[in-house]
DNA sequence: TCTGGGGTCCTAGGACCC
DNA sequence: TCTGGGGTCCTAGGACCC
């Protein structure tokens, strides 16, 4: 049997963990990071059943002593990068998934570095001795018995999963726990009966999947016996590049919608330009006043990463969603999302001189052309700031709800 | 005064091709 | 007159993750 090389190391309450070591004061009281929403709670706030995602208004209700802090997000993304260098020190086999987590294998490390339970404690005393944060971390065979054991550890603690014990450890936990099962899923489930991992492994993968669907029946039936055959990846790509706002209640009206899509598109292109990405399929997304979304996609033959093609795409499906729907006069939400990634050869180029000789390289002669002005506005920003130039009424879109630095904070890099 | 933002993957139906 | 089967791509919706 292998042994349990994979750590997966999980920052505490992370935002809020750097909000409290930046300001000594804040410690061991209840804080949320945001203002009319909670991007992240403390400890301390969490036990009064504070979380991320939720208003503001209601987490006071919660907990009426809570303390909001604007977020240091530059200081996020410092030390979270510094956290995960820690376990980049003992092996170049490490997963990151988001700012504040990630894998590592440890194997044929043992003999620089000790067994990897003392790996995942070195870690933690360095994250701890260096940057000033708890930070946990589960070590097992698999990468999902590590990610479990690292939930389990937390706050502040190591969790080693024993080769030889990984059912006994795993079946009596509730399915929750479980890379795949969210709200939906454990109510299904539970419906059934099945609240631990163990029940769900008594039942047959074909009972599962008539429940729950082929791929994740599947799926939670290998992971409930233990059968995780995923490896660590390193240095994962995005896909889809996308960007979204939530407008409080606003009325489905072009004046509305038409400023707030260019302002997506505008954050959206120019990501991808500066990656020299573009993309096929151009999805957008309404939400209306009672939560319900739709989306309009459409897949086109040359790829765009201009700002302005991309806008007039998701007006284009915008209003055909407002078609489809007469009588929603209120939107909540507008998202624009880019697919079917490929690389541009055009895009890198330093001065893209010389386009029009080749206009169906890459994208049409039009495309390329609002392109070569994306680039000189690109160039702008670089010197100036972002704020510097925009598409006239795009410079006006000041009202974010969350600001431009969290929003970077989940972008995947493409 | 309820409900952020950036992603991934799966399903199911229809179009289209061989 | 009635009737194939597999594969791929596109679209819309949904569940889930951090």
């Amino acid at each position: 049997m292998d042994s349990a090389t994979i750590l997966h190391a999980d920052l505490d309450a992370f935002y809020a963990s750097v909000e409290q070591l930046l300001d000594p004061s804040l410690r061991g009281k209840p804080i949320a990071v945001g203002g009319g929403v909670v991007l992240a709670a403390s400890y301390e706030a969490k036990a009064f059943g504070v979380h991320g995602g939720m208003s503001g208004w209601a987490a006071k209700e919660l907990c009426p002593e809570l303390i909001f802090v604007g977020g240091h997000f530059d200081q996020y993304q410092r030390l979270g990068d510094a956290a995960i260098a820690v376990l980049g020190d003992y092996t170049p086999l490490v997963e990151r998934i988001s700012i504040d987590e990630a894998f590592a294998d440890v194997a044929g490390c043992e003999h620089l570095f000790g067994p990897p339970a003392r790996i995942g404690e070195t870690i933690r005393a360095r994250v701890r001795a260096e940057l000033g944060l708890p930070i946990s971390v589960g070590v097992a065979r698999t990468k999902h018995l590590a990610k479990i054991a690292s939930q389990v550890a937390k706050p502040d603690g190591l969790v080693v999963v024993d080769p030889a014990r990984e059912l006994e450890f795993l079946h009596h936990l509730p399915v929750g726990l479980m890379w795949g099962v969210g709200p939906v899923t454990e109510g299904k489930l539970e419906d059934e009966g099945i609240l631990t991992i163990g029940q769900l492994a008594e039942k047959s993968p074909a009972w599962v999947q008539s429940l729950l669907g082929r791929a994740t029946g599947e799926k939670l039936s290998a992971l409930a016996w233990n059968r995780d055959p995923r490896p660590i990846v390193t240095n994962q790509r995005a896909r889809s590049a996308g960007a979204q706002s939530a407008l409080g209640r606003k009325p489905f009206v072009e004046r509305i919608y038409r400023p707030a899509l260019c302002h997506l598109a505008d954050r959206i292109a120019s990501r991808l330009r500066a990656k020299s990405w573009h993309g096929h399929t151009i999805t957008v997304r309404v939400r209306f006043r009672d939560m319900r979304a739709v989306t309009r996609s459409l897949t086109i033959d040359s790829p765009t990463a201009a700002t302005t093609s991309l806008a007039e795409i998701a007006e284009d499906l915008v209003r055909v969603v407002a078609a489809d729907h007469p009588d929603e006069r209120t939107i909540t939400l507008l998202a624009i999302s880019v697919a079917r990634l490929e690389r541009d050869p055009l895009v890198q180029l330093e001065l893209p001189l010389g386009l029009a000789d080749e206009p169906r390289r890459s994208g049409s002669r039009q495309g390329r052309a609002r392109l070569v002005a994306d680039h000189a506005m690109d160039r702008v920003r670089d010197r100036f700031g972002r704020e510097a130039i925009g598409y006239g009424s795009v410079a006006l879109e000041a009202s974010r709800s969350v600001p431009d630095a969290f929003r970077q904070l989940a972008e995947k890099s493409l």
